[in-house]
DNA sequence: GTGAAAGCGCTAACAG
DNA sequence: CTGTTAGCGCTTTCAC
C-alpha cells in the first residue's frame, strides 16, 4: 500500500503539500498530486490519521443482543441520524456478556469519538470511567447508577406497565402473572416495580408465585412460563417484560395447548416483527424504537461537535398500548 | 490519558521495560512498572500499536441489513466462533445501500485484520480490491462474480427452491407464483433461476405474471403479494426468496383476507423466529444461519493465522423444507 | 504557497 | 535483562 511519502515523491512534491492537497486546500502542483494519488491508488491510513489526530470519524454502539428487533431497530435510527454528519458507525454485540461488554467497551472507546450503549447493568462500571475521563457518552434504554451523570434516553417503562396493568383489571383480571427481565437492568427493573405499584394501586395483593424472574431471553419466557402454568392456582393473565421473553412465553403456551385470551391473557413489552400475525394478534406495550436511537444519536453529534460544555440531558419518550387479540375478559369459573 | 513514557517514568525504566512487561515477558522492576501502570490507570493506545504493528485484533463484519434476523443469527455464530481467539467483531450495516458499503469496506479494511462480508450485488467490485491487495476476506451467504477466487460460505440455494418446489406439485399445484430477491445477488440470482429450472423440470410452463422481482426487503414482499392478488388468474402457491418478503407477503394476504393454505400455499425462505406461531405455521425452507457465520469465522481464522499460502475454500451448507400449516392441495374449483 | 522537521504512542532492532 | 533509538504514516507548526 502506497503511503503519503510515495505519493509527494512521485508528484515531486513534499508530504505537505499532499496533506494540503487532501485538506482540499489550492496548492500549486494540483494536478500532480492528484495523478499521482490515481496511479498508487493512494488512501491515507486512517490508523495514522487517528494518531496523529485523535478522532476518527466515527462512534461506536454497543448493544446487549443485536438479534433482538427492538436493538436492531434502535441501531437503524442511530445510523439514519448519523450518517448525514458523515461519521460511520461501528456496532458492538455484547451478546449479555460482561465480560464482552466491557473488552468492547475499551476497544470503541479507542476507535471511536464517541459511544451509545446499552449497559447490561445498572451496576456496570466501565461507562462511568469513560465518562470521567472524558469521552462522549449517551445511554439509550439503559443506564447505570452510580457514577457521573450522563446523557441517557429512555422510554417511560413505568405508564407503559402501568397502561397494561390497567387494561388487564379492566377486563376483570386479579390473579396477575408477571415475567420480569434483569432487575439490575434498568427496563428490567423498572418495569418489574411498575407492575408491583400499579398492582398495589389498584389495591390487588400479588401472589409471589405470580411474580417471576427472567433474563429478558426467550428461553427464561419459555421456562417461567410452563412454571407458571403448573401452579395449583394459575394466574388469568400475564404481562411479560419484554419481546423475546414474550415469544417464548406463547411458544410454552403453544405446546401447552393452551387458548389465548380464553384461558390466560398475555401483554407484551414491545413490539415484535410479526406481532399482528400471530394467533392471535398480540397485544403489546409498543414503543418508539427507531425515534429512541436517533433521540441518542442526536445527543451525541452535539456533545461531538459541541466547543464548549453541553449540559447533560435526560430524555424519556412515550410508550402507548396497542390492544390486540391476546387479551380478553377473566375466564368463567375464576376466583374474581 | 498517561501514555507508555509516563509510565516508564514513574517507574524508572524505559518504555522498552513497560512494553516487554506489556509483552508478558520477565522483567526485573517489574512491581515497580505494574504500580505505576496501576496508578496511572493506563492503558496502551490501541491505535498506536496498530500503526506500528499494522495488526488490529480485531474482524469487520458487513452485512445488508443486521435487522433481518438471518443476518443477526449469522453474526451470532462468527462471534461464537471468534471470540477464543482473542479476536474483537466489530460490525458494520450498510442498510442495502452500495455506497455505504463502500465505505464501510474502505474503513474496515483498515481498522481490523480481516473482512467477513455478505456483499450487497455481485457486481461489487470493492471486494476484489480488497483481496487483490492481500486484506483476507470471506464471502458468506453471496460473492462477487468478477475477480479473485475468494473463500467463501454459501448453502445450497437451489436445492432447496427445488425442494420447495416439488413440494408444493406434489400437493397438485401448476399456478405457483414466486417472489424472487434482487437478482443482482447471489441468493436472489440463484433462488430464481432455481425456481425456473425446477417448474421446467416439472414439464410447466411458468406464466411470467407470477414471476415477481423483489428487493428482499419486507415492503416489496407486501406490494407484489397484493398485486399477484390482483391478477385475474391468480396463482395458488408462491414460493417467497427470503424471511422479511415472506413477511411483508403474509401481511398483504392477512389485509386481503386470505385464507392460507385454503385460497393460497405458501412457502418461505428462511426460517421466522415466531413461523411455528404464525397462523398457519409457516412452511419455510430452513439453513444453518448460525452455523453459516461460524464457518465463514472458521475461514477467515484460518486464513489470518496461516504463515504460508492458504487454498481457497468453498462451503456449501445444506437446506431444509421444514413442512408446517401454511402449504396444502390446490384450492378446488382452481385450474389445474 | 512551500518544505523541513517534530511528534502522536507504541514496538523492535540493536548495542550494551 | 536493559536502555537508546528509529520508525509506523500522518498532520502541523515553523521558517522561508
Amino acid at each position: 500500500m502506497a503511503n503519503i511519502q510515495d505519493v509527494a515523491k512521485a508528484a515531486g512534491v513534499s508530504t505537505a503539500s499532499v496533506t494540503r492537497y487532501l485538506a482540499g486546500q489550492r496548492i500549486r502542483s494540483e494536478e500532480a498530486v492528484r495523478r499521482a494519488i490515481e496511479e498508487l491508488g493512494y488512501r491515507p491510513s486512517l490508523v495514522a490519521r487517528s494518531l496523529k489526530s485523535g478522532r476518527h470519524q466515527s462512534i461506536g454502539v454497543i448493544v446487549p443482543d443485536i438479534s433482538n428487533p427492538f436493538f436492531a431497530a434502535l441501531v437503524k435510527g442511530i445510523e439514519r441520524e448519523v450518517r448525514p454528519h458523515g461519521l460511520q458507525v461501528i456496532l458492538g454485540n455484547s451478546d449479555e456478556d460482561a465480560e464482552r461488554e466491557e473488552a468492547l467497551v475499551r476497544e470503541l472507546a479507542q476507535r471511536t469519538d464517541g459511544l451509545i450503549m446499552a449497559p447490561l447493568s445498572e451496576n456496570d462500571e466501565i461507562p462511568d470511567l469513560l465518562a470521567q475521563a472524558g469521552h462522549p457518552l449517551v445511554f439509550v434504554d439503559r443506564e447505570t447508577s452510580s457514577g457521573p451523570d450522563v446523557d441517557r434516553v429512555l422510554v417511560d417503562n413505568t405508564a407503559g406497565i402501568r397502561q397494561a396493568v390497567d387494561h388487564l383489571v379492566g377486563l376483570g383480571h386479579t390473579r396477575i402473572a408477571t415475567i420480569s427481565g434483569r432487575v439490575d437492568s434498568t427496563p428490567g427493573r423498572m418495569r418489574h416495580e411498575a407492575f408491583l405499584a400499579a398492582m398495589a394501586g389498584h389495591g390487588i395483593d400479588v401472589d409471589p408465585t405470580l411474580v417471576r424472574r427472567g433474563d429478558f431471553r426467550e428461553e427464561s419466557g419459555r421456562l417461567h412460563m410452563a412454571d407458571l402454568w403448573r401452579l395449583p392456582q394459575r394466574p388469568t393473565a400475564v404481562v411479560v417484560a419484554n419481546n423475546l421473553m414474550t415469544a417464548g412465553a406463547l411458544v410454552a403456551l403453544g405446546a401447552l395447548g393452551v387458548r389465548v385470551p380464553d384461558e390466560l391473557s398475555v401483554v407484551g413489552f414491545d413490539d415484535l416483527p410479526l406481532a399482528t400475525l400471530l394467533d392471535p394478534p398480540l397485544t403489546v406495550v409498543s414503543r418508539p424504537d427507531v425515534e429512541e436511537g436517533a433521540a441518542a444519536a442526536r445527543l451525541l453529534v452535539e456533545r461531538l461537535h459541541a466547543d464548549e460544555h453541553v449540559p447533560t440531558a435526560h430524555v424519556t419518550l412515550p410508550v402507548e398500548l396497542l390492544v390486540r387479540g391476546s387479551t380478553g375478559p377473566v375466564p368463567k369459573g375464576s376466583p374474581a
